[in-house]
DNA sequence: CCATCGTTCAGGGATTCACCTGATTGCCGC
DNA sequence: GCGGCAATCAGGTGAATCCCTGAACGATGG
């Protein structure tokens, strides 16, 4: 008996494409979804092998759909399509029930490759991702949702508002290099080397509107 | 003979995707591209009847990459592949030469329907977009919407992507010098004085993903 | 034909950033 | 109590930035 999936994107033509590549590779598509809730639906009443989800998806995203499928259809495996992997609510998926996430700059056989690793009962996680920094995540009993502190926090946003470091001393009431320190520890933690890195992280984020 | 296609997007699985429900319908996918450079180079190379692109594409966004090719393979037919309708740069392809906009929630049959009507010498425009509205902006003369020129639009999006004013010489295969003064011309006219301005500006823009 | 504009490049100066080591204080938890 | 961590601050170096003036070439357009 082959392989059931769900697919959940909201793009019909990368749902087509996706899933002609999975048939190729005998896996079958049983029903597809445009939306998060759409997908809880599809799973609840389908009970497929796995759940490939897009991240961002109208009503409700590909996480939050993995937590509800988990609890609606436990036997279904849910896998995470995403665009970026430093998203916090990525790895937040795993407290989800997700157990592959693979980006979508990856092969398709790479996806193909997720879905049997996951149904065999493994974890597959794409590159962008460290496996041990999960491990070390999901022992963490606490949800850490920011990797931050507080001050870190404000001198990131207030970076991406394009406030100078000095500025940035002047309104937290702090030392030109006691913000510097911030911003270095912020940069180290993050892994992001530059100022544009630090704004689109801010975005991601919500810390700032665009 | 087959019709040849050129495809960009940076998104691997979303290629590979869309290039097996092409060559379903016997179009012949001789390129593949990641970013909009290098779809330029490739359609100077291998002179494709028609290319499509994605709009957000690192390096040189979609639209951009059309005008390019316009000039270096005037055979070309250029199409775009789209998240948004309502960006703004979206409409100004039109001006770039593109003759086809489908957004990616449409199904694979009609890009097919697309090129085809597109190398027939049509214009095709998914249904989000209203061809009045389209013909009203064609007439107006006065272009608002972008004070930006290719070159300094390329390199707001290489700031906002993290690249440093050397990078981004290098990319762009110009001097420092030169690739500074773009990014000051930038600032003085947006009237922008901080790369993290410069970064939230792309983002509005939809020159990068965030 | 001349003005404008885009693109290219140069020099120089002041500021800021990125990265490094190192230190102190205070709080929390084991 | 002591380790760990957040928060504070310091010194220093090399790179990158912001901003300025100035200039040359080609294309576009009135």
């Amino acid at each position: 008996m082959a392989t059931r999936v769900v697919l959940a994107d909201d793009h019909l033509i990368v749902r087509q494409g996706v899933k002609v590549l999975l048939e190729r590779e005998h896996l079958e598509v049983v029903g597809e979804a445009s939306d998060g809730m759409a997908a809880v639906q599809l799973a609840r009443e389908r009970r497929p092998d796995a759940a490939v989800l897009d991240f961002a998806m109208p009503i409700l995203n590909g996480v939050d759909a993995a937590r509800e499928i988990s609890r609606v259809a436990p036997a279904t495996r849910t896998l995470l399509l995403t665009m970026h992997t430093d998203d916090q609510y990525v790895l937040e998926g795993l407290r989800a029930g997700i157990r592959g996430i693979v980006e979508k700059t990856q092969a398709a056989g790479d996806l193909v490759r997720a879905i049997h690793e996951v149904l065999a009962g493994g974890i597959y996680l794409s590159s962008g991702i460290c496996r041990s920094v999960v491990e070390a995540y999901l022992d963490k009993r606490e949800a850490p949702p920011d990797p931050l502190t507080l001050r870190e926090r404000q001198v990131v946003q207030l970076v991406a508002e394009g406030k100078t470091t000095k500025e940035i001393a002047q309104l937290l009431g702090v030392g030109v290099k006691t913000a510097e320190s911030h911003r270095t520890h912020v940069m180290a933690k993050l892994d992001i080397h530059d100022t544009a890195g630090l704004v689109r992280y801010a975005i991601r984020r919500g810390l700032i509107q665009i």
